[in-house]
DNA sequence: CTCATTTCTTAATCTGGTTCAATGCTTTTA
DNA sequence: TAAAAGCATTGAACCAGATTAAGAAATGAG
């Protein structure tokens, strides 16, 4: 049940046994079903999760009522509305699992006895949002920058999974462009 | 010098007299001239620096030749390529003084030795890289989600200092629209 | 197996924003 | 203090992508 996360975790800093088990002490295992929601704007977001298994989306309804999808997260990824989580405010963002998952949460509290007791955990977790940040940095240059089809090609070669267990109209909302204009790009890609 | 610095950090984290000296004798004071490059694209990016006076932008080079602006700084911002510092490639940014500027600088080595001799050092830097994300997470939204004009609004409400410090198209350059375009919203919203 | 819902496609029309080109206005620089 | 360079504005033509509408295909629930 842990030995995919302590992979994960390993690959960053290396833990005594000890500090391995008391992480483990601190994590909550949950399976959740398909079309469920982790969190909903409005809600006090108290957890991050790590994705064992399955498929999760992160999005966020914008002022049209337009959903924009911010992130598909997979087996070993972690999703959590991060504004809400350490500011303790209420969420802007919604969760959703788009499939069945397998999932080990752990809240503010815990993160912060963990930061406390290992301190090596806070090396991880800024090497984790340092490397989300940089994704976001791509991406948002990418919008700026590139075209739609330009991105659609990008995002399939970036994440060749996602498309298989993903409907399209979500990939759309994720590219910013309407799923009808993402139908005509791949018509006309797989012409050419 | 570091009276400016010194309260910036005491917002996240509390220090002993000898944790700040240390951390003062890591930091490498200058002055930099108006309109120079403290980082090219290809170089590799060996520094954090914080700006105590002056205005910076960060930018990147899109395919087409374009710019596309990341960051205007100004007093009290980190700059740096995360990317670049934090994995000792070669950077795919560009930093350029639009002010003359009094910086501190601190490099890779001297980064890790903190760290390593003062952990709180880390949580700082989780806590400043944490709010850059969410910045740009908010700047991703806007950019998909909400029209030119209403992000020009935004943009001048969240930072009424810059357009005075700035010009109008590397503003344009930032927010995504072309200069020309930017002039006439401009004058749509002056009239309006 | 069947009806309902969700998903995907195609086509016509419309619009926000780009591109190109011309003009006047400020800053630099020599 | 002039000449040059950079900056901002305006207008016309154009284009990427949105919107609307309708039907086809796939998926799922009972």
């Amino acid at each position: 049940m842990y030995k995919q996360i302590d992979t994960y975790v390993n690959k960053c800093v290396s833990l005594t046994k000890e500090e391995l088990e008391y992480f483990h002490s601190l994590l909550q295992y949950k399976k959740v079903k398909k079309k469920s929601f982790l969190l909903r704007a409005g809600e006090k977001c108290d957890f991050e999760a790590y994705i064992i298994t399955g498929c999760v989306r992160v999005y966020y309804i914008d002022e049209n009522g337009f959903e924009v999808n911010l992130l598909f997260a997979v087996e070993d990824w972690w999703v959590s509305d991060l504004a809400s989580f350490s500011q303790q405010q209420s969420a802007r963002l919604f969760i959703e699992t788009l499939e069945d998952c397998e999932l080990l949460f752990i809240d503010y509290k815990s993160k912060e006895a963990l930061f406390k007791k290992v301190p090596k955990f806070e090396r991880l977790f800024r090497l984790m949002i340092q490397k989300a940040y940089e994704t976001m940095v791509d991406r948002l240059i990418s919008n700026i920058s590139k075209s739609a089809p330009r991105r659609y090609q990008e995002f399939i070669k970036k994440y060749p999974t996602i498309p298989q267990r993903v409907p399209q109209h979500l990939i759309a909302a994720y590219l910013g462009v309407s799923p009808e204009f993402l139908s005509k790009i791949r018509t006309r890609l797989s012409k050419a």
